[in-house]
Formats: C-alpha cells, structure tokens, sequence
DNA sequence: TTGCAAATACGACAGGCGTCGTATATATTA
DNA sequence: TAATATATACGACGCCTGTCGTATTTGCAA
C-alpha cells in the first residue's frame, strides 16, 4: 500500500483544515467568513492560501460551480494522528505517556472521556501481554 | 505573577532544544556534533540558528569562556506543555482525550507509565467532584 | 611577538508564508 | 446587450528560516 506521506501544514493552514472539518467541504467565500470571526483577512488572502494548499495537495477542489468547493484531502483523523507523532519525535522523544501527562493536565475531560480512555489503557495492557 | 509567552520554536530550533535538554548547557562545537549525528549541516549554519534563537530569547548564553556556552531559556517541561497545548487548540479544537487517544494509540508505554497515567486519570475526577 | 588555529560575527541568498492590489473571467440583471 | 457584481488568477512585497562563505576576533604556542 502506497502510504502517502502526509505534508504538515502551516499553522495558517492548519486553521483553514479546521474550518473545512467542522463545516465540510466550502467555498472561499465561507471559509473567509469563519475565519473573520477569528481574525480580520482579506478575501483574496483567503483565496491564496487555499490555492498553494491545493498546489500542496492538501486539500482537493471542485470547479463544477462557479464557486470552488475546497474539501480537506485528508481525513481529520489522520492529520491529527501525524501531528501526534510529529510533536512526539520533536519535543518528547517519543515518551508517549510524558505527553499524555500534559495534554490531561490542562483540560477538563469529562467522566465519559475518562472512562474511555481508561478502556484504552486497558486494552493496551491486554495486548502487551 | 508576569506570565511570560513562550516563544514557538521552529522545527529546526526544536532540534536543537532537544540536544540542550538532553545533554545540558553545550557549546555550538558539540551542539553542532550532535546535530550532525542525524544530518549533515554546517558550523555556521549552527552557529547562526543559536545566535537567532538567542535573538529570540529562546537560550541564554554564557560568554565568559571563549567559546560561548548555550542554555535552554525555558524548561523542557514547561516547552513541552506550551506545544500541547497549541496542538490541542489548533488541531484537536481542544478536545485532549482525543489527543490523547492518538497519542497512547501509537506507542507501547510500559506497565508503569500506564498506573501513572490511570492515576492522574483517578486524581482528575477526584477534584472535580 | 608573530603567526596559526579556533571561535564568533556578519552579510547574502533561496525558498516559503501570509498579505494584498490589481487584472481577468463569468454570471446576473436591468 | 450593456452594466454591475462576484470569483478566480497572478504578481509583488516583507519577513522569516536555513544555508553558507567570508571576515574578524581571540587565545595559544613557537
């Protein structure tokens, strides 16, 4: 299997994937919308980020319409996990659990989310067996 | 009490952090070295990253001896709390227990990181009742 | 004290990112 | 169909990073 390599993106980038995450598949026009309601920029700002992503292949367009329609070419999900493991070799040399100390330490996660990470520790310990 | 902002570090700054942090306060020959053990780069490429970090606040340095001794201006810990949470608010909307999962899902902690973390998991739902 | 070796300082350059102004293409509508 | 509004395309600019070549400083040794 071809594993494709997923590119990093910008922290610009980064904020633009997110938009199209929560909302799905958009156009400009929108994407610059919830990004005002961040920060003030510019339509045509927008735009250019949008294309060098889809340059990058970070993201995949349709030209039916007149209107793009820009959908993130990567799944959530395996963003965050390359992400994950970038930050992991980067700043904490893989210790996995070092990082799950801090990423616990500032948030208030609920009973459920608890619990399932609770599973999830479990599960671990099963299969190292 | 004066909360300073963390600066981010670049990838490359990153790298270098890490050596300072594994080996304590170095020179740019052994930084240099050491960065060299993973890829081949320059003296002076070095030598102008530190100084540009240095710029930035990121190391303090010792220039009592000839050769300047560089220190990491922050703590490896509090470095490492600083980029969770910008990962967590830039890719996981904030979400740590997804985080989280990705996290302990791509790596095998021992038996012994696992209690540490189920004990955090306990104290975390102790104080919030 | 003269000269070599080791270290730092400095300036330049290419490539990437974010910013935007302006040009161009395409609908819509009056 | 002509005018207007809406979208995209393109090029320029400033700043930052990483890269390095070269100049300068400084310590040590012969």
């Amino acid at each position: 299997m071809a594993k494709k390599t997923i590119l990093k993106p910008t922290d610009g980038e980064l904020e633009i994937l997110q938009i199209i995450w929560q909302n799905g598949p958009s156009t400009v026009k929108t994407i610059n919308e919830k990004l005002n309601e961040k920060k003030e920029v510019g339509y045509t700002t927008t735009l250019k980020i949008l294309q060098i992503m889809y340059e990058k292949g970070l993201v995949t367009r349709n030209e039916d319409e007149r209107s793009h329609v820009y959908a993130s070419a990567t799944k959530e999900n395996e963003m965050q996990k390359a992400l994950v493991n970038k930050l992991l070799e980067s700043a904490f040399s893989g210790s996995a659990a070092k990082l799950v100390m801090h990423a616990l330490g500032n948030s208030q996660p609920s009973k459920e989310e608890l619990d399932k990470i609770r599973e999830l520790l479990n599960k671990i310990e099963r299969d190292q067996k």
